[in-house]
Formats: C-alpha cells, structure tokens, sequence
DNA sequence: TCAATTGCGTTATGCTATAACGTGTGCGAT
DNA sequence: ATCGCACACGTTATAGCATAACGCAATTGA
C-alpha cells in the first residue's frame, strides 16, 4: 500500500505531529490548527483516520495521543508489530520492532487460533534521561 | 503484596466484573450498581483505582473497559507482563502471559536505560469461536 | 449528464475521567 | 477519652476524548 497524496487538513494534521516532540491528543492538534481554519474536532479526527490507515501515524492508545510514524520511508505495515516506549516526564516516544516478540506473540496467537486484526504494545516509564 | 479486605463499593464493583462475560467499562459497571446505591462515576473509579492497586482488576487501554483478573488465586505482579487477546466479535478477553516475550521486551528496555512501570499488551481481533 | 464517492464544515451529543468540596468512621498516640 | 489522622464515601461540577447526523462541494467515471 502506497501513501496517496494527502488533503489539505491531512497534511496540516501530519506536519503538526512531525513537528512535534511528543505525542499530541486530538484536542492538541485543533489548537495549534485554529489559525489554520480548523473549528472541530471531526475536523483532525477524520484526518487522523485516514493517516492511520495510511499508516504515517500511529495511535498511542494508553494516553489517548497520536505520534507520527517514526519511518517516514518505509510502509510500517512491513514492520510486523510496532511497540512504544513512552517517557512520563518528558513525554517522548521511542517506536521500536522487535522481531523476536512478534514471533512469540504470532506463535500464541496461531496456537489458539486467534485471528489479529490491531495489536498494541507500550510500555510507560522514564527514558534514559529522565530516570535520575 | 496481599489483598487486603475489600469495602462494600469495592466488592461491589469486583462483583460486577467477576460475573461479567466480557470486559465492562465504568460507565457500564455504575448502571449495574444503581440499585445498590452507586449514583455517581466516582464510586466507580475510586473502587477500580484500588482493585487495579491490588491487582485483581486489569485494564483494558484500547477499549476503556476493565476485567477480573484471570487469576484469582496467584499474585498478578509476579507473572511479568500481562497480555490481552480481546476478541471484536464477542468481546471475550483471553489474558496469558509469555516469558518469552517479556524477556525480550525486557531486554530492549535495559538496553536502552528505560525503566519500565506499566505495560500494555493487546491484541485485537477474532477469536477461534467467531473467526468465519 | 448523472450517479457514486470522497472530503469538508457545522451542530449536537455521548462517552470517559477527574477536580474539588465536605462528611463520617475507625484507630492509634498522647 | 479525645485529638488527630488516614481513609472511604457521597455529591456536584467540569474537563477531556470521540462520534452521530446533517448538508454541501468537488471529483470521477460510466
């Protein structure tokens, strides 16, 4: 799957979360898109879908917050399982892939017959830095 | 860590979660308690805060909900991660454990510094009763 | 040209979670 | 015994996250 030219409020969405440092909520991506004509929230969420299923953008479930994807060359559908380290100070993201786990995890789930469709991986903690 | 003697409102909520068939969202655990008394989310949520501290409880991030633990007799700190295969069709939740993946999801944490205190572990999908 | 699809804007609403206040109860230390 | 503390509880209000439902405009392809 190729990565179709974006709209207007797409792209405006996606620059947002590449320029940011940490992930940013729905509501964050609104205001910094208010001076750029966005009134709703529908508005950044029907961008959002579509950048996830693009697969640009990765939806960080435990903290309600989205993150651009940190491969911007590759299709991360090709990765296999992605997983997050997030940072509770300072709010940073590592995405990472680790194959071995993915194996695992498919192992079980093939042994039990279990269809995947959506998998979620993260780990919340402090980054190397912010451990004292 | 032993659980201690739960309250009235915890049992209550424990209750509600032990009996249930899928994983249940506060909102939807406070309509089941209104003829005990419950009136407000808050009754609700403090009681899980405490039943996930005592880790009896787990929660679901993906889908806002919250599960009995599958353990009832061991201490659920002690079997490392915890995953989740939570089935889209039937909202049957499977929680197991692999060493194996934790080992490796260990090892990346330490070598990187991070210092881990939750993870979340979900897969999505259908399980082998309502995969076509 | 017509129909279907897709993106967009708006209003309204629903679901999830917590802040802030005050009350009552049990229990140990003085 | 009573004071102070910790904790559970109840209530109201509010914050934060997400979607339903409507209609319009632009694009595309039969």
């Amino acid at each position: 799957m190729t990565t179709p030219i974006l709209t207007k409020n797409q792209s405006l969405v996606f620059d947002v979360l590449t320029k940011a440092e940490a992930p940013l909520s729905a509501y964050t991506i609104l205001d910094k898109l208010r001076d750029h004509g966005f009134r709703a929230p529908l508005q950044v969420y029907r961008a959002l879908d579509k950048l996830l299923e693009y697969g640009v953008v990765h939806r960080l479930e435990s903290i309600n917050s989205f993150v651009a994807c940190a491969h911007p060359d590759e299709n991360c559908h090709s990765h296999g399982l992605v997983a997050f380290a997030i940072c509770e100070s300072c709010g940073q993201v590592i995405e990472f892939h680790d194959h071995e786990v993915d194996h695992r995890l498919m192992h079980w789930l093939k042994s039990h017959k279990f269809k995947a469709e959506k998998s979620t991986i993260e780990i919340r903690g402090h980054c190397a830095s912010c451990a004292a």
